[in-house]
DNA sequence: TTCTTTAATTCGAATGACGAATAAATAGGC
DNA sequence: GCCTATTTATTCGTCATTCGAATTAAAGAA
């Protein structure tokens, strides 16, 4: 941005912008745009001199860790992507050390192998409930233990401060760092994949509870009896939209043995949802009956947080011509049109990547904050 | 508050708040405690001389319209109650200039009756949804009109500045001014009686959703079927929990003629409420269920908000002893334990002229502003 | 070349907050 | 009754921020 643009953001005059710009320009935290003018031409008058952050200050380097995946991703201080990874690799049934040993390890390794020049920050995002401010991850079912100190755990292998974030929450300020139109208002951004995740944002800033941040919202329980759902009740939202329950309820429906694979992959999902789409019956069933819960959930949360956008993404949205028609029927006929008209609903097609994103975001952040904390002293 | 606290409180120095003391002293905007000392004796030390607002600032008039019964209330600008006043006068079958009319003569009436000093504004809550930012009833159940223009309405008629404002979100926040640690992280406050509403706060600030305030809560459907509700549906948490829906019931249990009281008084209320204590098992299962659905409410309200402090208030609370093993068992069976360890619930009994009192604070609130704005200006 | 337009900088002034020193008002001890 | 300790409030000089106004800079238009 220009300093005059940044002064009308700030609401505040050019003549400070352009002082407090001197000073960041003189530290080298901020460097001017070198191509003379690209879009120029047209408009009059002296031509604006965009601001950047340097890209020599370090870079963050921000991690995924799904059901049998890890997402790496560098990103310099400048906000641009030098290199991402994802590499398979189960962190089930591993003792806590073991599995911090094998983070740290997998990161330092990424670290290394793409000469990342002065790692600042590290920023992890996982399901489940993720105490950002004291860095603990008080349950997790990709992780599997209560309680964890993975923040500590993973800065003191990696001499470097560690960010945990919930992944719903990580992936909505990545989407909305992307649109404008997202980061005003409230936004709630519903992530169906492995799981369902709610991460919440007001005016742009992501709320938090007393505790965690997003909420796994996919175990707000919306029918009395219902299928099962991983956290042991029944008739949850997850049990009938996650992957695992979409997956194992079509092995059911085909009479074949009891399924052995508790988190399916992409590939295991695909072959469900082309069947669904080429007719048959009883999986258009189960994603009429999913699409339905959708549509309940967000009409829980639109009165309840009466949002001006609702966001629905993660992969399970790969499936939304087919969840589409039950959702809107569901919406419409749960909720107050007063309420309804006032949030617009869309669906954002997020690949995991840009969760890592997210947390690194979340991450250069808080290192703002500290450098702003330096600066005070 | 003495200067010393008000510098904590703020973060100030005692010179900045001396400093900004003394203008406002010299203003008249604030006076000096009077009565020499009443708690010291024990303390050692020049005592502390504590700040007040002036009581002569003028003062503000409160309003809450229920179904039946007006409720009217005259502060000071010192915060003082002047006087109180609650009649009965059905709202509905009006037309909206006919409404307007009724309010602003009944509100001047009380004014020059109780020597209302130099009145500088109005506020008054009423159930539904209110938008409070452009002084428009979206719609209410009591006042039965649609996008009726109250603010301007009333403002013009008045010659005052006229605030409005959803019932739950008048009644959390003035159930929040009276105790600081439900100021502090996120309130929510469930308010049971002619309907259920919520009134949600953010550090003691009123959660504003995309247009309206507080939300009709008791309109989100938690049962695929059930009882009929005011609002075309079925199964919503009102048609359980308010008091027409148990009045009604009730009613009909008994194989009575169907109910002709659309809005039960209290006084129709308490020999349902004693039946149900005294043992008749129908009518207690009508309190079992409703408690049922407040447990699932509130189990909703945590895994969404991740509250700090649930408030369950109003004139619902009258049976909450018949309410509560219900309201706990469903609670305990459809929340995840790490959420709702966080979250402490309580219970309030607040008569309803609590909320004109939380009107009035809303509407001081507005005017301190507006005082800001003028000495800016 | 000169004028117009927009961007950025310089400089002096006003504001607001703070630290340090000082004054004020009390209780306790002798 | 006097002195000391203790806590509250004020005064005053200083410092950092921010802004308005004037100025300089860099382009296009005439």
């Amino acid at each position: 941005m220009a300093r005059v643009e940044i002064g009308q953001h700030l609401g505040m005059s050019p003549a400070s912008v352009s002082d407090l710009a001197a000073s960041l320009l003189d530290e080298g935290v901020l460097v001017t745009e070198e191509t003379a003018d690209q879009s120029s031409g047209l408009i009059r008058g002296r031509p604006k001199v965009r601001l950047f952050f340097a890209d020599t200050l370090g870079s963050v380097i921000g991690v995924w860790t799904g059901f049998n995946r890890i997402e790496l991703r560098l990103v310099d201080s400048a906000g641009r992507n030098r290199a991402s990874r994802h590499m398979e690799r189960p962190l089930r049934n591993l003792e806590a050390g073991e599995l911090m040993d094998v983070l740290a390890g997998t990161i330092s390794a990424f670290a290394q192998e793409t000469g990342a020049p002065n790692v600042k920050a590290v920023g992890l995002a996982c399901q489940g409930y993720v105490d950002t401010r004291d860095g603990i991850v008080a349950w997790s079912p990709v992780l599997g233990a209560r309680d964890l100190p993975l923040a500590s755990g993973l800065s003191q292998r990696l001499g470097k401060p560690v960010l945990i974030e919930n992944d719903a929450s990580a992936m909505a300020f990545a989407i909305a760092q992307r649109d404008p139109v997202l980061r005003s208002g409230r936004t709630a951004c519903l992530m169906v994949g492995d799981g369902v995740g709610l991460g919440f944002l007001i005016e742009g800033e992501l709320y938090r509870g007393a505790r965690f941040g997003g909420s796994e919202f996919g175990h707000v329980r919306l029918r009395r009896s219902g299928p099962q759902c991983r956290c042991g009740g029944r008739g949850c939202i997850e049990a009938y939209l996650a992957d695992y329950a979409l997956h194992r309820d079509a092995q059911l429906i085909d009479h074949r043995p009891a399924p052995t694979v508790l988190i399916p992959s992409e590939s295991a999902m695909t072959p469900i949802v082309e069947q669904a789409r080429a007719g048959d019956a009883t999986l258009m069933k189960l994603f009429h009956e999913a699409g339905e819960v959708l549509g309940d959930a967000a009409s829980i949360l639109i009165q309840t947080l009466e949002p001006d956008h609702i966001v629905i993404c993660g992969p399970g949205t790969r499936a939304m011509d087919l969840l589409r028609p039950s959702f809107e029927a569901a919406l419409e006929s749960q909720t107050i049109p007063e309420l309804k008209a006032l949030a617009t609903i869309r669906v954002v097609e997020s690949s995991m990547d840009l969760l890592t994103e997210g947390v690194v975001m979340q991450a250069l952040r808080e290192l703002d904050f500290d450098l702003a904390r330096l600066k005070a002293a």
